[in-house]
DNA sequence: AGATAAATTCAGGATACCGGAATTCATGAT
DNA sequence: ATCATGAATTCCGGTATCCTGAATTTATCT
């Protein structure tokens, strides 16, 4: 098998590659030319495959004929099958754990080389996060639930994880290699992440993997909250009904797999972005 | 070739199509037969196909060989435009709605002849309702937010939504038509609903419109709260507030498109489900 | 382990996809 | 308001690639 006949894309991938391009931009729609530009194709392509999405509704056409994405992602993301299974699973213990601690809770799950948030339960205070809502996105190791997953993980998939995600995480004004190394083996250790470094001022958080039967991080329960609210007094206790409710929750995962391999995708769309 | 299409659909509406196969399907995964026999077509071309909705991550091969869909389609949705849009406008009131009155607060968007439910904030008291979780879709007048986003359509559209899913109501149970009109009369005349039919016993809730420019409703926020919690004192509280809050929300709403045309392939979509 | 059924690969032939050119439509300037 | 510019959409021929049937590999069940 050749690693590199990255090339020849079906005509499938390429329109799919319309939708990501709709997904990357201005949420209020884009123009067909620039589309066309986007995705690397001629702009009546650009303009047939946007014809066939809006017609099956993944995509419409707003105000000032622009394209972008349309409802039916909603019903169709409600539906797929690893996030359903999970969220479902979860969310009695999200209800739990927000009613206990008058506070914000995740749950974020891996996806390749970032941790995304498949639900979440608003506590009482209002909260900054990198994670953002429903659906947000961020690399593995920004942020405490994101963190405890990638602690969790085999070596060899957290040392290429890492290498990936060195960049991308500078770039979000992370702190060093080193640093976040150490941060990987103390959450590891102690199954556990809290908020060492206060990226956003003011809030903390605490993070804790959801471990499959291999001992493998597929998801972390993480809470978001004010720093004040997470004193030396407060914090063992959090943990542990943190740690309580993911223990749990890995009990509960059928012999759940989690997609490992890396897509070649990624790598591109990350770049470009 | 085959016995005729009547209209020949292009490759890539072929290929959604096998989206929504995977969507409506067990979470869990469907296999390949079964895909290509529900989209119908053959079974190397669901293969292939597949293969290639897989290289992009919509789709992924769970085990047992099962195909279903794919965490990005999360990341995704979080950025149709329309909704992300609205969304955004529409948290904050959300969250000061379920402080308020501590109960869960919906977001509802008409979507062709359906509500669809675009966010949520959790209350702390255990509810059911139609709308379920996000992404979730409902008959437009099914449910207060539904019902309210229904009663405050033009008169044509309203009419061609009631024709269409008069037959969808009975079948969940929902009241003859003649009650729906006149809940419709009474819904646009006092500018909101509320739960005259207790169709989840113990449930009741509150939904009012939010109106474009025209007038015209593009989404609802709802409150879903037990029955003995909708009493005649604070009846009057919940709806002054929602009110007021959706007042503010249709003040921020940009120059709003929402699609308004019915798709030709709604029809065949919920026929067939 | 053997038998059955499904999943995947392969190759030829035909379909429908792609992109350049032309036309219609929208947008901004004078 | 009219014109000029640029974008969106339609058209059409050449050809890339997509589909189907058959063969092979892989999984599942008794």
């Amino acid at each position: 098998m050749t690693i590199a006949d990255s090339d020849s894309t079906s005509s499938l991938r390429r329109a799919l590659k319309l939708l990501r391009v709709l997904a990357e931009g201005d949420p209020e729609g884009l123009r067909l030319k620039d589309i066309a530009e986007a995705a690397g194709c001629s702009q009546p392509t650009a303009h047939r495959m946007l014809q066939d999405l809006a017609a099956e509704g993944f995509a419409e056409q707003a105000a000032g004929k622009r394209y972008r994405l349309a409802l039916d992602f909603y019903v169709l993301a409600a539906r797929a099958g690893q996030a359903s299974g999970l969220r479902d699973a979860a969310r009695p213990a999200l209800l739990r754990l927000s009613a206990t601690l008058s506070d914000t809770i995740f749950l974020l799950v891996r996806n390749g080389f970032d941790a995304v948030c498949l639900d979440r339960v608003e506590g009482p205070f209002p909260i900054r996060s990198f994670t953002g809502d429903i659906g947000g996105k961020v690399p593995l190791g920004l942020g405490q639930g994101s963190l405890a997953i990638l602690a969790n993980l085999p070596d060899d998939e957290q040392e290429a994880v890492i290498r990936f995600n060195i960049p991308r995480l500078l770039d979000r004004g992370f702190l060093d290699e080193a640093s976040l190394r150490s941060a990987l083996a103390q959450a590891r250790a102690q199954g556990w992440v809290n908020t060492s470094t206060g990226l956003i001022p003011g809030m903390a958080g605490v993070g804790v993997p959801v471990l499959d039967a291999q001992g493998r991080a597929v998801a972390a329960l993480s809470v978001g909250t004010l720093a004040e609210r997470l004193n030396a007094d407060r914090l063992p206790h959090v943990v542990k009904i943190l740690q309580s409710e993911a223990q749990a929750l890995a009990g509960k995962l059928n012999p759940f797999d989690v997609a490992l391999r890396y897509p070649s995708r990624s790598l591109s769309t990350i770049g470009g972005s």
